[in-house]
DNA sequence: AATATGCACAACCGCCTTTTG
DNA sequence: ACAAAAGGCGGTTGTGCATAT
């Protein structure tokens, strides 16, 4: 059997039961929810696909699945995303692209189908709309600021491909565990605490803490300026912000529950091993936003060039050389 | 008041990867 | 080693609600 057949083979009948007879498409009911998380609470999910028929629903294991990990379990969160949940979003969407699911496990509670619509329906149109373009995060009309640092942008791009790398390296499961750590499966997770466990998040990702807590910082210090980037509601700033990247991975991988962030009071994290990492210079950026600023992109391109030598030098030391773009 | 439009988000679809036999 | 099943991901669509005309 040729690919093509066989995957149409599977889409129409092999996976998890999908396009089945009888089984009931559309918005759930109620009932159904509540048969759903019923069963779940009691037996734990198992085989998605045997699972519809065990908890009395005429739907398919898939939508069961969906329905479980994006609305019905217990431990998601839901309500307006806070502003440093946006800046998380924007600052890893740099980093991995539309890699929701990478994205969503670093932003505790919140599931990847949630974090995809924000970024569609709010951030990427905010983005267009301030002349930025949402996939490359580079300014569209720009080029005249930029054109001269296109050695820093190969740098960037260098590292997010290696960050790629490193992830589609690393072995699976670290994506599938639930958003904080939670493991849901099992009928005991929902009767005690959820286990935390250690994810294992590849040490590539200290990239985006250097970038966290050094470089951005200095842009979005003033959260008014942030703000116009990433909301245009108060009620975003009002929410209390949530730590970012609270738990902070060691640089040879290993968990580390870290220093821990208080954005409320003003606490920053500090991204030890770099924290002699420092910029200069961001007395411009106190006074207007920042984003809006003639400046801004050629300032930005600037920052990043002085920052990346910091960044390259720290990040050489966990990587493998640059011929070697996998650890 | 009726209709059009826009928005938010839940849900689906198709493809890909991983697991299992 | 291979095929089939199961699970997961990202893009897209559908639906309901709010607002504008």
């Amino acid at each position: 059997m040729v690919k093509s057949e066989k995957k149409k083979k599977q889409n129409n009948n092999g996976n998890m039961g999908v396009l089945g007879v009888g089984v009931k498409k559309g918005p759930w009911t109620p009932e159904e929810d509540r048969k759903l998380l019923s069963y779940i609470q009691q037996y734990g999910h198992g085989s998605w696909r045997s699972l519809p028929a065990k908890a009395g629903l005429k739907r398919c294991g898939k939508s069961c699945r969906l329905r479980w990990t994006n609305y019905l379990r217990p431990d998601i969160k839901r309500g307006k995303f806070s502003l440093e949940e946006e800046r998380t979003i924007i600052q890893l969407h740099a980093l991995l692209g539309n890699r929701w699911s990478t994205i969503a496990a670093h932003l505790p509670r919140r599931t990847d189908n949630e974090i995809k619509n924000h970024w569609n329906s709010h951030i990427k149109k905010r983005m267009t709309k301030m002349g930025i373009d949402p996939m490359t995060h580079k300014p569209k009309n720009g080029s005249q600021h930029l054109s001269s640092n296109l050695n820093h942008m190969a740098q960037w791009e260098a590292a997010r491909l290696e960050a790629e790398a490193r992830l589609v390296q690393k072995p699976k499961n670290h994506q599938t565990q639930p958003p904080c750590g939670l493991v849901s499966s099992s009928i005991q997770d929902h009767q005690k605490t959820p286990t935390k466990v250690p994810p294992s998040y590849p040490p590539c990702l200290d990239v985006l803490k250097v970038w966290q807590g050094n470089l951005w910082s200095n842009y979005a210090i003033n959260n008014e300026s942030l703000q116009s980037l990433i909301s245009n509601s108060n009620a975003s700033v009002a929410t209390p912000a949530m730590p970012v990247l609270s738990h902070v991975y060691n640089i040879n991988g290993s968990y580390d529950q870290g220093p821990t962030t208080k954005h409320n009071d003003a606490t920053e994290i500090k991204m030890d091993p770099f924290e002699d990492f420092t910029y200069v210079d961001d007395a411009n950026f106190v006074n207007d936003d920042p984003l809006r600023s003639p400046d801004f992109w050629e300032e930005f391109v600037d920052l990043l060039d002085g920052g990346w030598k910091n960044i390259t030098n720290n990040f050489s030391m966990i990587t493998s050389p640059p011929a070697s773009p996998v650890c």
